[in-house]
DNA sequence: AATAAACTTCGTGTTAGGGC
DNA sequence: GCCCTAACACGAAGTTTATT
């Protein structure tokens, strides 16, 4: 693989990074789609991310195609992605291999965004899914001047997360289990769904394999559920799934539904 | 006012490479 | 080596903007 090295210098990775910072699983920003970051870039507008967080609407309008509905949409799910999580805003800052599952072990293991940034490699590679390669990236991000003075400009913008409480066993009923959903949920998005089964102490997976402990098919459904039935994994419906979610959630811990 | 075009979102599937 | 994640590519559908 080929990547080019310009860094914060290169356009093109700027505002990828920017995309993906507003992206679905990450601070999910609204209405913050590939065109929009083009252009704020362009017209230098953003330079990095925490440039987003004092865009105004007035100023969007001057956009393409940005009325006043889209201009205050967009406003508005800026100012909601403030307050977001620990593990969200990991895998907002884009390190590299550190995806949505690596970020959310992170945040577990460290609880707190200034003992991630002062670990060494020996410390994380203590940490699941965290290998040598994975640490260095980690490792050399936080060397990065320029990115810690991005992260405290972030937070002087705003950008916020209630900190780690450290879960119960006893609120973990699903822990140790691995669970793969295929197919369209009709009841549930899938990022709810997902969302439910984690907090519950599940790993959600994306493929399926010999140690998959079950697998939720939808309509739809289509090579995953062909290979759960090969490897003989269990598989149940969305009704089958909401019943589990249902009798487990009505413990202490509230179920955080999608607003 | 109605229609067309642009852009984002949502969901699925595939593949290379890192972890164990 | 197997398993799984990260990262990518694509199609469908829903909104909003621009056009006639």
């Amino acid at each position: 693989l080929i990547r080019c090295s310009g860094g914060l210098i290169c356009g093109a990775q700027r505002k990828e990074s920017i995309r993906h910072f507003a992206s679905r699983n990450a601070l999910d920003i609204d209405g913050m789609g590939e065109r929009i970051v083009e252009q704020l870039v362009d017209v230098e507008l953003v330079r990095d991310v925490s440039d987003l967080f004092v865009l105004e609407a007035s100023t969007l309008m001057s956009l393409d195609r940005m009325g006043v509905k889209s201009a205050e949409k967009l406003v508005a799910s800026i100012a909601r992605s403030r307050r977001t999580t620990l593990p969200k805003f990991l895998y907002a800052l884009g390190i590299r291999e550190v995806g949505e599952a690596t970020a959310l072990q992170l945040a577990n293991h460290f609880g707190d965004l200034m003992l991630l940034q002062e670990a060494s490699v020996e410390t994380l590679v203590a940490v699941p899914d965290v290998g040598p390669i994975v640490a260095e990236h980690i490792v050399s991000f936080f060397a990065n001047r320029a990115n810690i003075d991005l992260l405290s400009r972030l937070t002087a913008r705003g950008v916020s997360w209630p900190a780690i409480t450290v879960a119960s066993p006893e609120s973990k009923p699903l822990a140790g289990q691995t669970v793969v959903l295929t197919g369209t949920l009709v009841k549930l998005s899938r990022n709810e769904a997902k969302a439910r089964l984690i907090a519950l102490g599940a790993k959600v997976a994306g493929s399926v394999s010999k140690s998959t402990t079950i697998v939720y098919a939808g309509p739809g459904a289509g090579s995953k559920l062909a290979k759960a039935t090969e490897l003989g994994v269990e598989v149940a419906d969305e009704a089958a799934l909401l019943a589990l979610l249902a009798a487990l959630e009505t413990t202490s811990d509230a179920p955080k539904t999608a607003p």
